[in-house]
DNA sequence: GCATAAAGGTTACGTTTGTAACTAACAACG
DNA sequence: CGTTGTTAGTTACAAACGTAACCTTTATGC
């Protein structure tokens, strides 16, 4: 982080640059503009649109590898499961060695739709990729892989 | 945004790399690790930490401005300036030319902490250098910079 | 084996958030 | 001027969230 300087000129272009800040606004920014493809036309939130992905992109998996995978609270993630599950766009099988977790599975409809919103998905990328340049968006990509690891193995 | 294996092998360490969810995990876990600093010691949320620290920053300016640079929404910075202004780390000033908005200010109090938090968030920050590399955190700042500045042209 | 602890999930409760409706002040246009 | 529209900010209400407590099931220690 570069020293901050309160006293001197403030033209309204400028941007901070403490990292968190900087990633949650290119968090939200980019979030909400794909926001209304999963919204609006299969009435899921932002949490369960995330949990789907991770569903259908990782295959079928427990509640706990969801959160690990793409750090949400269990209980955010339970909720979204829920939810889910009373669209018809996601089912839970028992896994036998251990009843206390169950496997959460995309139905059919869960697939077809998780297909059509991973088209939307890819392009949107794609236009990121394209004002970006793709060396940078790769160096992006990279980048927030390697500090979301080694974030995540701190705990 | 690579394109998914549904029947792939699934490690657990596997990341998606579509470009929102990179950004939301990275965007979380780093801001959580720094969240104890101004929750703990001075009962600040993080919009109002936030809202802080682009007054700390950027210098005195309404509400309006803090909500365009720091992408927040007008409610959310209007709930941490009246938290903010109850703890007295703010104090608002009527200006003359219009009397729909007021300058929001730092108090004395609210500038030390500033002060103080900003000595933390940059050793912070040094954190994120020494571990990605000068130049590879250099280029992540340089480029999601870029991608704000982008998406908030377009609304 | 039985007690104790730990892990996967869910539920309950209070807090925070987003959407929409609202107030007040300014701008534009006749 | 006065009517209409827009902007800055607040408030109301419902939805979503996080923390902590809880229930099961599995692991550990004796």
């Amino acid at each position: 982080m570069t020293p901050t300087h309160p006293d001197a000129a403030h033209p309204d272009t400028a941007l901070s640059d403490f990292l968190p800040f900087l990633l949650f606004q290119a968090a939200e920014l980019t979030s909400r503009q794909f926001q209304s493809h999963y919204q609006s036309r299969y009435g899921m939130l932002r949490t369960e649109w995330r949990v789907m992905f991770h569903l259908g992109s990782g295959g079928d998996q427990t509640a706990k590898q969801v959160c690990d995978r793409a750090s949400l609270h269990k209980t955010k993630v339970s909720r979204a499961v829920k939810a889910l599950e009373e669209k018809r766009f996601l089912s839970r099988k028992t896994v036998t060695h251990d009843r206390r977790s169950e496997l959460l599975c995309l139905t059919k409809q869960g697939q077809a739709i998780f297909a059509r919103l991973t088209v939307v998905a890819t392009d949107f990328d794609k236009t990121f990729e394209h004002s970006l340049g793709a060396q940078d968006h790769a160096a992006l990509v990279s980048t927030l892989q390697k500090l979301i690891v080694m974030h995540q193995s701190k705990g």
